[in-house]
DNA sequence: GCCGTTTTCGGCCCGACTGTTTTCAGTCG
């Protein structure tokens, strides 16, 4: 049998015998092959089951960590050994994070075993997975179970022991028979669990259903503001401190972790109103679980909030732990032992008498484990510990740092504000400088400038220059790059920018090497200064076009164009994975928030969230620079440090 | 399956909440 073929091939030939029909929606289709056990393309399956197509040159990071996680959660339903099943998360983790394609190193296995989580197991499993397209393990597992029981441990209160539990009892693996099972009373009848727990299930069923459980960084943002601001009015609370992914700045975010302390998270009478405040919380659909030290609620949003009282002399420990990651607190506790205490969320404790040593302050804990005080961004367990260990961390960059921004729109395109008013909003911001960049003739439904409206827009914009103190407005365009990766504006025109940003905006489809091909032909047109949105990629609803990053990185150095980090929450393109590659390849960021309205500015922060989990420091970011030296650099003269 | 100032075996981070229990397993973070 062929190693990753497609749904719809697969009924198309009809392979497999199954009963002929002219379309199946993939729901139906799924049904029809799953007792087939057919690996399937991801692109034919909804969810996150992973096959690599068999010689596929371009097996990519995040495809290898895929079957990684794959295989470590069947070998959870399988009861495996659970150290072996978090070796295997753990190679899936580092592999996703890393810079460099592993399967460029698969003839050279010294390299592979140096990656910290990789020995000699798991590079046998990434050669094999890049030589043959499969992975033993994992296929196994595949002919034991069900893929689509992956998608049953995304049910909030499902873990692997029960889904093997209804597999073993009923050979069910699937939602909608689980759901079937639970609305006809049958799953009472197994052990553990009850009509209480049929309820559950089927409440999270829908729940999982309705949305697909993770929120733009934005959103999460402003929720926790919100809710920030209901808790201040509680009285007897001191602190509030968002935690989580949103505190270490991640792209998109799961739940909401909120921590608070204060008198009357001390006092045992204090604490049942306390509860019973928080929860006034408007907008609040759902309370998950009610304890003495936790609350945690689901919102009309979909997103699930947790609040978590703590006493003071804790607060740090608590924020420490609860910012995560999950791997960077692992290597931290195993620091911690290793000197001789045990770290939990409530402080950092001797081993032999049990004395709390720090707990108050994050500071203070990191001070104690003989480390710099490690940023949120960057506890990614990426080699922070090491470098605070050594007091190698970088000094990275802040929004303070930014002398300007130059991609935005206005009222001439598809912007909602006119130059004067992005510049009075800029000055506000205490930028130095801004360009005017807005669309070129092929975006027809933005009312993009052909090559004589943009000649008109220059002049505008020099006009404004000169009417306006305070700030220097520099014209620019972000052009078009057609399919074949010419531009759709002349060079005599984009000779007379001070800034040209190009972008991919149509032809999402190519094949990636023809994607490929088409930037680095954009690159090459002596008029760029900027790859605007480079992947074009849209959070949680788009993917990034295929195309070969490493070339397109290596001709952008070589022509010394710069990379945009788009802050724009449903962009944060490129990624940190993508930035920090950049950044150890010598090229540099511009961020920019491709604003069409003034109130957009204001997006830049999460550009800089991302910039900063990159490790990017001032250095990197050309819109740091004073205006001379950017306007240099926009002309392909980088600065030289 | 990884890793080593406990180095080729024997460890591997820690606690809260829930529900079905009567002392705890499963799940989650």
């Amino acid at each position: 049998m062929q190693a990753g073929i497609t749904i719809r091939k697969a009924l198309e030939t009809n392979a497999f015998g199954v009963p002929e029909g002219p379309h199946y929606p993939y729901k139906q289709a799924r049904q029809i092959m799953e007792p087939f056990r057919v690996p399937l393309n991801r692109s034919a399956y909804p969810f996150s089951h992973v096959t690599i197509p068999l010689g596929c040159s371009c097996v990519d990071n995040k495809a290898i960590a895929n079957v990684f996680y794959e295989t470590a959660d069947l070998m959870e339903i399988n009861g495996d050994d659970s150290f072996r099943i978090r070796s295997y998360r753990r190679a899936a983790e580092v592999i996703e994070g890393l810079p460099q394609q592993v399967s460029a190193l698969i003839d050279e296995p010294k390299k592979l075993l140096e990656i910290p989580g990789i020995g000699k197991g798991m590079a046998a499993n990434i050669q094999e997975l890049c030589r043959s397209g499969k992975l033993g393990p994992h296929q196994d597992l595949l002919l034991k179970y069900r893929p689509s029981m992956l998608e049953l441990l995304k049910i909030q209160g499902l873990g692997p022991k029960t889904i093997a539990l209804l597999w073993s009892a009923f050979q069910v693996s699937d939602l909608a028979s689980v759901e079937k099972l639970a609305r006809e009373g049958k799953l009472r009848e197994l052990p553990r669990l009850s009509e209480k727990s049929e309820q559950k299930i089927l409440k999270a069923i829908e729940g999982y259903r309705r949305i697909s459980g993770r929120f733009l960084l934005d959103e999460a943002d402003r929720t926790a503001q919100k809710l920030t601001e209901h808790l201040r009015h509680i009285k007897g609370i001191e602190k509030i401190t968002p935690a989580g992914s949103l505190r270490r700045g991640r792209e998109t975010v799961g739940d909401l972790d909120v921590l608070i302390t204060g008198p009357c998270c001390v006092d045992d009478e204090q604490r049942a109103g306390l509860i019973e405040e928080i929860l006034r919380f408007p907008g609040i659909v759902e309370v998950l679980a009610k304890g003495d030290n936790k609350v945690s609620f689901k919102l009309r949003s979909g997103m699930q909030v947790d609040v978590r009282t703590l006493p003071p002399e804790s607060y740090g420990a608590a924020m420490q732990y609860f910012t995560g990651s999950k791997n960077h607190n692992v290597s931290l506790r195993q620091r911690a032992l290793k000197m001789g205490f045990t770290l939990s969320e409530y402080g950092l404790f001797r081993l032999d008498n049990n004395k709390r040593v720090a707990g108050a302050s994050e500071d203070e804990i990191y001070g104690k484990l003989k480390l710099d005080c490690i940023p949120p961004e960057l506890r990614e367990n990426c080699g922070e510990i090491e470098a605070a260990a050594e007091h190698k961390l970088p000094h990275l960059i802040t929004l303070k740092d930014l002398r300007g921004e130059v991609h935005m729109h206005t009222v001439e395109t598809d912007g909602k504000c006119t130059i004067d008013e992005m510049a009075a909003a800029a000055i506000e911001r205490g930028y130095q400088y801004i360009a005017i960049t807005d669309h070129s003739k092929n975006l027809a439904f933005a009312n993009g400038l052909d090559d004589k409206r943009a000649v008109q827009h220059i002049a505008r914009i020099h006009a404004a220059n000169q009417q306006t103190d305070g700030i220097t407005i520099m014209a620019g365009i972000e052009v078009d790059i057609l399919a074949d990766g010419e531009l759709d504006l002349s060079d005599s025109v984009l000779e007379q920018m001070d800034v040209v940003v190009a972008s991919v905006h149509s032809a999402f489809n190519q094949e990636a090497q023809q994607m490929t091909d088409r930037l680095l032909r954009a690159l090459s047109n002596k008029n760029v200064s900027i790859l605007g949105h480079p992947t074009g990629r849209l959070l949680l609803r788009r993917d990034a076009y295929p195309f070969d990053m490493d070339a397109v990185l290596k001709t952008a150095l070589k022509n010394k164009v710069a990379m945009e980090l788009n802050a724009y929450p449903d962009r944060l393109d490129l990624n940190d994975v993508h930035l920090r590659m950049a950044r150890e390849r010598g090229v540099k960021i511009v961020i920019n928030t491709d604003a069409h309205h003034t109130s957009h500015f204001e997006k830049i922060k999460y550009g800089i969230l991302q910039a900063r989990r990159a490790w990017l420091t001032p250095k990197d970011v050309l819109n740091t620079l004073p205006e001379k030296e950017f306007r240099q650099a926009m002309k392909h003269r980088w600065p030289t440090s």
